[in-house]
DNA sequence: TATGAATGAGCATTCATTCAT
DNA sequence: CATGAATGAATGCTCATTCAT
């Protein structure tokens, strides 16, 4: 009702213009970028651009903002099971986000230009590593009260958790993005970083080691 | 005896050069900076840098060379002292080294342009993460045969270590230019990775946990 | 009667759409305004004001026609009194009216395009000097017939009025709109002018300077 | 000797830049003079203009100069002959010069740029009028000093010559390119001004009168 | 060898103008 | 009648690269 055409068809071209933001951004950097190429992309004019978002700084923040509540989107939802089980299933969910060609250059895109534009790495890191690991972190937490694990700081454990699964194929994405690490090598990190992690963190770690074999048994059929 | 007079002032120049170009591109990434400003830096003209590096693209992968071989150099040396007290002074060089802010920029830099200048991730990688890690490796192995460690796979091992220790604080060093994570940061995430680490790794864990933990008040005093 | 609400909404519109023009193309010059400016200026949309006036060179030419009818009507009436007491008045008022910052403005901007735009020059000065040099010709011819003033050729007189009068303080005005000449200076133009011109047109030029020096010591007090 | 042909080359294209600069910005304002135009005009490329005078505004800045120096050059010389007859020379050299049609354009363009480029009317001012004046001026002096003239200030008795001379056909020629007066009307103005201002300055009006009409009555034959 | 001088191509941005609603 | 939306064509300016000296 309230929308009528000519703001549905503003919102779609906007959408588009930010799509063709993201693409071009990704794949050439900031400088690299032309509004010209961006403008051709979206199949809009370059004033059309500058209509919409003033400046190609503006239109670089701004392509961010959908990025962003897409990620938010992503990882909202858990499953009551037991505690393993969850954190398994989002390991391979965390890791085969995280590695894809689309994120990773945008996660490069914005190592690369947080040095010059303000902002930009808080903006992202306050939405892809904080969020997500907030999210983490109270999963974490209701475990631990509930007697599966124990630690005194959760945000430790989190950052422990991140670190023994994703830290090694991550970065070697990062500097290669012809050489991202497949299903394989996800799941080499991922056995051993779990592992690694119930040793530790696990209440019973006997227990949660046998659960973990059964799952890995599990994905292999 | 073969370097005439003249071949001095060339490397003198060329160095000096590749000291501007690693200065003006780490700060203004590939695209955002000019061969004026680079020649300006350098206080030559800018066809000298062309007859010395013949574009911007060799010019720019010609910089990166000097800063391998630097890195190379970083951590030659190991002592022979005990086990936990070796990897701890380890953690501590390498997180130093990893979050100088020259270095940051350069590995912003780097992972920045990984898409599209190809076989800088690859140069740069099997420099630092690689070289470093093939010397941990070996390392760890050399404990594991003197009895101090013990793993199957090495690689996975070393990739634990400095998942632990280093992933959060390089992390957000990565996308927070001004909010590099200081000494207390850097302690607590030494401190607790070091003791996820023995506490799987080492084969006497309680004797390794006591030794860090003898280290770390040594430190606080 | 014959002015609906909808005409006279559209000239209050026209109105501020040629306010909002004057002020811009002063300002800016006439390569300089915009007419996204312009519109902003008025308070209206861009189409609006390529409905009433078509394209950007008749927005500037419309734009002067008022300022034309305001300059007829600001020199209109001429008192009954005398000869020199006349002279004196209109002096001062020709003055302070040429010398006010949005005339000056006005007419720096009318110079700047004479070149340009033909006819805008024929525009501004037959309504300008030469509608004004009308009234006086026609004022001095009278007082020449009334045995006050002796010449031959009466515009030539006006001419020469104008140029003791103004011409150095207009000619410093035009150059220099931070200095433009004061009360001080005006009076120093004036006061010599004026008994130059009188002690050469005037039939009885000893009376005549005797009046002009009362009025000027009646004006210090 | 010390100009090689480097230096002289790039002098020839220098002045060849601001005779085309001035060409372009007499003929299409400040704002519409584009630097393409500019750099077309003399035979340069882009980038040639912005190495030679940096940016648009100092390039037209720099237009000036030359043409200032042309200015202080024209009216160098005075004769040691009689008053009147120097004052004759003068009125019709000054007349030729200031209704040139290239002095005139120049003239259009700074009024019109002088409400938004600080310092142009100064820079201009200070050298056509002013300079001009000054030179005027201490002539005066020097002949009320030998005799032949009287006045109390000479810079005002300046200022109504220049009036009584040229304020009329010169106003005319700046709003009207198209009608700049002629030879004609040239000597009506210049005739009765001199006549207006020996009346009033000179010590012995009815001789300086007599030689006045014999220069004209001269010149018509 | 090293450089001052030059440039074609491209950059972000803005303009006067028009169309569909 | 009035406007939001759109655009081709500039605008001032900069870039990587080359050439003559």
């Amino acid at each position: 009702m309230a929308t009528t055409r000519r703001e549905q068809n503003r919102q779609a071209k906007e959408k588009r213009i930010l799509e063709a933001a993201l693409t071009v951004f990704s794949s050439a950097g900031y400088s690299g970028a032309s509004m010209d190429l961006i403008a051709d992309a979206a199949g809009v004019s370059k004033p059309t651009l500058y209509q919409y978002f003033g400046n190609k700084q503006a239109l670089f923040t701004a392509m961010l903002v959908p990025q962003r509540d897409f990620m938010l989107q992503a990882f909202a939802e858990s499953e009551g099971k037991d505690c393993v089980t969850v954190l398994y299933a989002f390991a391979w969910q965390y890791a085969d986000f995280v590695l894809r060609p689309d994120i990773l250059s945008l996660a490069r895109l914005i190592i690369g230009e947080a040095g010059r534009i303000p902002g930009i790495g808080e903006l992202y890191q306050s939405v892809g590593p904080d969020t997500l690991r907030a999210g983490i972190v109270s999963y974490l937490r209701e475990q631990r009260d509930a007697g599966a694990l124990r630690f005194d700081d959760a945000e430790l454990a989190a950052e422990d958790l991140w670190g023994l699964i994703l830290s090694g194929p991550r970065t070697q994405a990062l500097y290669r993005p012809d050489a991202v690490p497949g299903k394989r090598a996800r799941a080499k990190y991922i056995h051993n970083g779990l592992r690694v992690f119930l040793s530790f963190y696990a209440r019973t770690p006997k227990k949660a080691l046998a659960t973990l074999d059964e799952l890995i048994a599990a994905r292999k059929r």
